[in-house]
DNA sequence: CGCCGAGTTGAACTGAATCAAGAAACGTGG
DNA sequence: CCACGTTTCTTGATTCAGTTCAACTCGGCG
């Protein structure tokens, strides 16, 4: 818990009072590798916290899925469209690692919107974070080509490269694992 | 500027009490066509609202400008990871048509956050809403193809093939004015 | 009227998709 | 802890969408 403390405390002040309002409202979950935290056409019921863990956002599909986020240890995970419109996922989340959630359900963090001075503050500096975040991507996506994005992924992200199947890497990059595999033999 | 406070009550109740404290910061500007709003290099100012105008985000470039958003009347526009992160931008902002702008000051802001019980929630709204516009767009990058992104146009936002030259709109979609013109040649 | 940028068209090229088959790694039950 | 079956990864051949370079047309504006 207290790492979720230090991180909203590396964005804003908070006060013993408003973290015991919120840390009050946060339930801990352990999701085994494999398993689905969201599924497909439910709303998002939660802003979670990961202590520990990955985690994997991809849309189903017959011929194949389409994986568009990962998520570590330390931030914030939810199906964020979907939390904040009410309208249900259009793709499932599913934990790739065995991990341990702490969340807050729509209606706590509501009623702390409501209630508390430094609520609002919270929800706008998650909703920071994952626009820049999604902002990043845009660019990549136009910018870079497939190669280029892989090598980022080497420089950002290295744990990625070691601990998640490739097809979900090739997915996640734009391109088919065959298409990634052949990357991969040109580079090295 | 009621304009303004009705896109904000589609979001949230505001008093008039909330609304003037706002309001008073707002400053009216124009832009003829062409003009630039937010220089490369230089760290955002402002969040503005749109009266009247088109525009659009580039990143320079000597061969080729890679334009990435398109902004409209009625909505919100900004270099808003630079205005967040207090980092300069590396695209330019300009207005494609002449274009009339009511803008809050980074300062200003900062001080309704602070002041006010409503800030916060009005800059969380703003971020949630830019969130989920790149949200779509993550998808749309990896899942479609040039032609159906330039078809998405037609439905989502027909003003912007009236309106902007298809070089732009070429970049947008992420292809060269050349594919977007055999594009078009095999569609109609 | 002449110029210039935008759009179009053609030809050659390239990165990635697709289809297909074999090799390696993985986990599950005996 | 091994053996088997399944999934993932690799490699090859072919096809395709989009790039690049280049030449030409069109329309608007000085």
């Amino acid at each position: 818990m207290q790492q979720i403390r230090d991180n909203f405390e590396r964005m804003i002040k908070l006060s013993d009072e408003d973290w015991n309002i919120f840390s009050s409202k946060l339930i801990r979950q352990e999701f085994p590798k494999k398993t689905t935290i969201l599924q497909n056409g439910h709303v998002e019921g939660y802003l979670s916290f990961i202590e520990k863990g990955i985690v994997r956002y991809y849309i189903p599909s017959e011929n194949k899925d389409l994986t568009f986020t990962f998520v570590f240890d330390g931030e914030f995970t939810s199906g964020y469209d979907s939390f904040i419109t009410r309208i249900p996922a259009n793709y499932t989340i599913e934990a790739l690692a065995d991990t341990v959630l702490w969340r807050i359900s729509y209606n706590d963090l509501q009623d702390i919107y409501a209630e508390t001075e430094i609520g609002n503050t919270i929800g706008r500096f998650a909703s920071e974070g994952l626009f820049l975040k999604k902002s990043k991507r845009e660019l990549s996506l136009l910018n870079d080509s497939a190669e280029q994005r892989y090598l980022n992924l080497f420089t950002e992200q290295p744990q990625l490269i070691q601990k998640i199947p490739q097809k979900y890497l090739a997915s996640y990059i734009g391109i088919t694992p065959q298409a990634l595999s052949r990357i991969r033999k040109r580079i090295y």
